[in-house]
DNA sequence: CGTGAAACCGTCGCCCC
DNA sequence: GGGGCGACGGTTTCACG
């Protein structure tokens, strides 16, 4: 079900949606050049097929407390999958690491990580992720500050690619 | 404009939004207790606010074509400021570059990109962000696999916070 | 995909506490 | 200050061409 099965109207809606996933349906067909019923049966068909996963509130972390965040680099003992496996199954336990993401190179996983303070961090650090069956070593590194963080996928790309390649 | 000014009925809401950012304001209002009016004047508040900083689709970037995703770890030549704010810049200018942190400890700044194959990332890593002014170096990590990804933050844990400290 | 109609929702003014 | 009620206009979502 690769992006080729989408046309143009189906990527618009998507790169709208993704940009303002509140707006009207109406707003929405206008904008994509369509009349409102076939507008919103596309969506459905696109949030049936996976295409879209969900809406979200996008929340000020900072405002709403969460002053700390930090990427940590950990390695593991064990690379069997089964052990891949269970270590993947803790870090979607632990509310404070957002992502977790298998990486190639010298470490093993990447965690990006959020909490309301330093001591809180550490807490979950020194008594969690440290503890956990199979870890061998973590680097962390706080953020200082943040230059951009941007939802989703650069649309501007995929039609560049489509266009190229037809 | 802590968090703490917000009651327990407004975290109510930015939580359902942050799992739901399509629900419709009735059924919001039904599921924070309230009726529909105040409802919407307080998400209007949030929004206002800066609590809420807007609303996304989530879609799924691998069905969209977008295969690979890799970590970036940049360190520059220099760390002045303006300097800084020169490399911000250029980040937010990729579209390739959904992410850039500024990091402590012996990297400068994180990257999180996508792209469609390796190949577009690697005429990106080569032609622009390795020429780019001002980096020093830059070490990739791929993606293998992705574990969790989950978009805001952990509303449990600001919830434990509060009533602690209470 | 578009049109039309019915049910639902977002939104406002007003009243209440 | 905030919450609830009622009503209007716009929206969602059918069935049908």
């Amino acid at each position: 079900m690769p992006a080729s099965r989408l046309d143009p109207i189906d990527r618009k809606i998507l790169a709208e949606l993704q940009a303002d996933g509140r707006m009207t349906n109406v707003e929405l067909a206008k904008r994509v050049g369509i009349s409102a019923p076939p507008c919103l049966r596309r969506v459905r068909t696109l949030e049936e097929s996976g295409f879209i996963r969900g809406y979200h509130a996008e929340v000020d972390a900072r405002e709403l407390g969460f002053e700390v965040q930090v990427f940590a680099m950990v390695g593991l003992v064990s690379q069997a999958e089964a052990d891949l496996s269970i270590f993947e199954g803790r870090c979607r336990s632990w509310s404070l690491v957002r992502e977790c993401h298998m990486l190639n190179g010298e470490v093993d996983f990447i965690l990006k990580c959020v909490a309301p303070d330093l001591s809180t961090f550490q807490t979950f650090l020194t008594e969690e992720l440290l503890k956990a069956d199979n870890v061998a070593s973590v680097k962390t590194s706080l953020v200082i500050r943040g230059a951009k963080d941007d939802p989703g996928v650069p649309f501007d790309v995929l039609e560049d690619r489509l266009t190229r390649d037809a």
